[in-house]
DNA sequence: GCAAGGTC
């Protein structure tokens, strides 16, 4: 029999298509990588009898880096990113995706894809036949399927699987084009500014500098409104203040028909005619049935909005709690654009579930037996249903955060079943003399939804007395008073989403992601009311960014090159055409960038100070012999202000002296980096841990237990030896070299390399005539270079007859000749000739306790 | 140490 699998985006997908498509009929099994699972079932597939395998992926199967030292920070230049090559790469390393997926296929022939009917979808769907298709049986008809859905139900799935289609490249491309323009931008962009200006200020606060088509527009929205509540100019304004009395004794304020003037003489005009008339005359009165409508259906955004203007909780968290809450089963899935339910949604199920709960139960009672309302008219994305509680809960089920996430979702459901909110609206028209003037009050006729989403409910207005028509009232008072415009106020984040939503400036799931990034980057800070506000660093960003290219803040930058890359997913334009064009474009974004980033650098002087400025003297600088500053904001660096050099040390730590010691190949003075009294620590050289002392050797690598090439753990394992090709230099061994392991001398340049699949080598006490140190190598015996296959010997590198034929002797160029650490001269001035070995042993030792 | 997009 033939089998059929069939891919969806996601687990819980994967699970409701199966039951769906099985009739419930089906036998589920745990995937290999722990994250998925199979859902397997009989049925006729093209009128022949098969078997169908559903499961899914988590998302991306891939995603895109650069390859090799394009990731480093230290050997690339950021211009070169725009055309540096780039790989795929397994999007997430501990789910096996890939590997899954040719264990689910291997054996199958036919393959449908169920992934999300969007663009992203479009792409996993190639994701997939990648790791896939290859694996299957061949058979001689088509065998890759593409289902197209609109909405998770009975009809509309068995439908697509009808009329099943294609897959479509070009959308899956338009998607290849983003991923690539966004890596290589963003990661531009973001190294350039990080190093420029961690190179020179000392207070930035932020251990990246980041740039990004979605977090700097974002950003952008945040500085905007800051500039707006600077440059906002108060001005006075008068509005006139009237009071009656009814003739019942209850006081009125008459609302004036021109609200307010700015002209405080015209007013004055205004006010000495209203006094002249004394009083007021009704002229009629108007009543209007009014109706608050109840809310659509929820979906992610109108979440998170609430979520945060509400309920005080950030997108973030929102988000992460709404997940949780899915996950455990208590509401549908929480990512979602649409906001109409489906045809066939069993609402009234839904509610009866909640007819239990102790805070509004009641009211789902009153409201099944009185009949639901049909829900408003949302508009539906095609992605999920909008969000909706699946099961029964109770306060004490969940934190506090949890419950209030769930108790408005719970609300929100329930309100849109609910009637509107209806009230009778009075309003009395006045004349005092030739002024209009009203006065409206309200009724609650019938509460509807509101009794549920309280929040939202009238205040309980009291009545207006009647008046009647041609009534005449003398007036109380009336008096001008001044006021100022004020101000607005910083975003909230209920805003930034929205506006987020409406330039197109990230997604449903990224939206929180965006906001949380330009917060962790201490870009903005949130205020109180979950406001945004810049900080200088956000604020000067902005401001350059503006003074250099403002195409790289604006708000329509992410619509903008999205539009473009429609063009490939609609298959109007080619695919490596307006990706090239856009990587050209932005390539001479950058370079102009890069050429006048004085205009921005202009404003981080204002704001910030010199690395020279801050942080107190620390250690010693090995080329120079000052002092160097320790710089204590994020990230921790040392910066010798005389040779204008910055060494970062490692993060999350504390830095201490280090017993004046110095590294015995540079001389700059020792640090100690530790994590609390009871934590890691380890010494280091802020001059190797910055410029490595090997070539293979990566920054901040060293020793395995370390990160310091000569530490004590080397010492005290592999040892450092006298070099007898200089009289001034020190032998160590490269940490990171083995099983080929390398010798250099820090002097001289001298680079030992030796004994091939040695598996270890180490440094002896006892020394050579020659006043090396002896070294001990040992081999495996298959592999042994040594007589006879021996597995131990020892000997001195430069005279030894059984090892010296294993070892290649020569001088590098590249070792420690550019490494810009003290130069031989100064240590000999004293005319301090070549030591004893063993002082020079005993000499180092004391570096290392 | 970088982006943004999926999702667990």
């Amino acid at each position: 029999m033939r089998t059929v699998l069939m891919v969806a985006e996601k687990p819980s997908l994967a699970l409701s298509l199966a039951k769906i498509l099985s009739n419930g009929n089906m036998n589920s099994r745990k995937g290999s990588n722990g994250a998925c699972s199979i859902h397997e079932y009989r049925g006729k597939f093209n009128g022949e009898n098969v078997t169908f395998k559903m499961t899914s992926v988590c998302g991306h199967v891939m995603s895109c880096d650069f390859v090799g030292k394009y990731n480093s920070w230290d050997k690339v230049d950021p211009a070169e990113l725009f055309n540096a090559p780039i790989q795929k790469k397994e999007a997430s390393a501990n789910l096996h995706m890939p590997q899954f997926l040719r264990r689910e296929a291997q054996g199958a022939d036919y393959l449908v894809l169920w992934l999300d009917c969007d663009k992203e979808g479009e792409n996993i769907c190639f994701e997939v036949m990648e790791c896939t298709v290859c694996v299957m049986n061949r058979v001689p008809s088509q065998q890759v399927y593409r289902a197209r859905f609109s909405a998770i139900t009975d009809t509309d799935i068995k439908r697509a699987m009808q009329n099943l289609v294609s897959p479509n490249k070009n959308e899956a491309q338009s998607v290849d084009a983003r991923q690539e323009l966004d890596l290589r931008i963003g990661c531009a962009f973001t190294r350039y500014q990080t190093k420029f200006f961690q190179g020179k200020y000392g207070d930035l606060d932020s251990t990246l500098i980041s740039y990004g088509p979605c977090q700097t527009p974002t950003l952008g929205f945040c500085v905007e409104r800051h500039d707006k509540i600077q440059s906002f100019k108060p001005e006075p304004y008068w509005i006139m203040d009237v009071q009656i009395t009814h003739p019942n004794g209850k006081s009125v304020k008459l609302d004036w028909e021109r609200v307010r003037l700015f002209d405080k003489e015209i007013a004055l005009m205004f006010l000495n005619m209203v006094k002249d008339s004394e009083e007021a005359r009704v002229v009629n009165t108007t009543q209007k049935e009014k109706t608050k409508a109840r809310p659509i259906a929820l979906n992610t955004v109108e979440l998170l909005r609430v979520a945060s203007s509400g309920l005080g909780i950030g997108p973030h968290h929102a988000m992460q709690i709404a997940e949780r809450l899915y996950t455990q089963g208590y509401i549908s899935y929480p990512r979602t654009e649409t906001t109409q339910y489906p045809e066939n949604f069993d609402l009234k199920g839904v509610l009866r579930q909640q007819q239990s709960s102790p805070n509004w139960g009641d009211y789902v009672s009153k409201l099944l037996s009185e009949g639901i309302q049909k829900a408003k008219k949302g508009s539906d994305a095609g992605d999920h249903p909008p969000i909706t509680p699946m099961k029964l809960a109770r306060e004490g089920d969940f934190d506090h955060d949890s419950w209030k996430v769930y108790d408005y979702i719970t609300r929100h459901f329930i309100a849109t079943l609910s009637p509107d909110c209806k009230y009778l609206q009075t309003t009395v028209h006045f004349e005092i003399g030739l002024e209009k003037f009203t006065t409206t009050g309200h009724q609650l006729l019938d509460p509807g939804y509101t009794a549920v989403m309280t929040w939202q409910a009238l205040g309980n207005d009291e009545d207006l007395p009647k008046f009647t028509k041609e009534q005449t009232i003398t007036l109380d008072h009336a008096r001008l008073s001044e006021r100022q415009t004020s101000p607005p106020d910083y975003l909230t984040e209920a805003e930034l989403i929205s506006l987020m939503e409406k330039n197109g400036i990230g997604t449903d799931a990224s939206i929180p992601v965006h906001i949380n990034n330009i917060c962790e980057r201490n870009y903005v800070n949130i205020i109180s009311g979950r406001k945004l506000k810049p900080t200088p660093l956000g604020i000067v960003l902005v401001h350059g960014y503006q003074k250099i290219d403002s195409d790289l803040v604006l708000c329509t930058m992410r619509s903008s090159i999205e539009q473009q890359l429609n063009l490939i997913a609609q298959g109007k334009a080619n695919f490596f055409d307006v990706k090239q064009h856009a990587i050209d474009i932005f390539h001479r974004k950058f370079k102009y960038f890069v050429e006048n980033i004085n205009g921005m650098d202009q404003l981080f002087e204002v704001s910030f100070s010199p690395l020279a400025a801050i942080g107190k003297p620390f250690t010693r600088c090995g080329k120079c012999r000052r002092y160097m500053k320790l710089i204590p904001a994020k990230p921790s660096r040392l910066h010798c202000a005389s040779c204008d050099e910055t060494f970062t040390l490692p993060q999350n730590g504390n830095i201490k002296l280090y017993k004046e010691l110095k590294c015995p190949l540079d001389d700059f003075e020792l640090v100690l980096w530790s994590t609390g009294p009871k934590g890691k620590s380890y010494p280091l050289c802020p001059y190797c841990y910055n410029n490595p002392p090997f070539n293979d050797m990566r920054k901040g690598m060293g020793c395995n237990e370390c990160t310091h090439p000569t530490c004590a753990h080397s010492f005290s394992k592999n040892g450092v030896s006298e070099c007898v090709e200089c009289d001034r230099g020190i032998l160590v061994i490269d940490q990171s070299s083995g099983p080929k392991w390398k010798m250099a001398c820090n002097k001289c340049n001298v680079v030992i390399h030796f004994l091939e699949h040695a598996t270890k080598i180490s440094v002896q006490e006892d020394t050579c005539d020659c006043g090396s140190n002896l070294i001990e190598a040992t081999f495996t015996k298959a592999k042994s270079k040594l007589p006879d296959n021996a597995e131990e010997h020892t000997g001195c590198v430069f005279c030894d007859p059984v090892l010296k034929p294993l070892v290649e002797k020569h001088h590098a160029t590249s070792f420690f000749q550019n490494r810009g650490g003290r130069g031989g001269g100064a240590r000999g001035r004293g005319g301090r000739g070549r030591g004893k070995p063993k002082d020079k042993m005993s000499q180092l030792a004391a570096y290392f306790v």
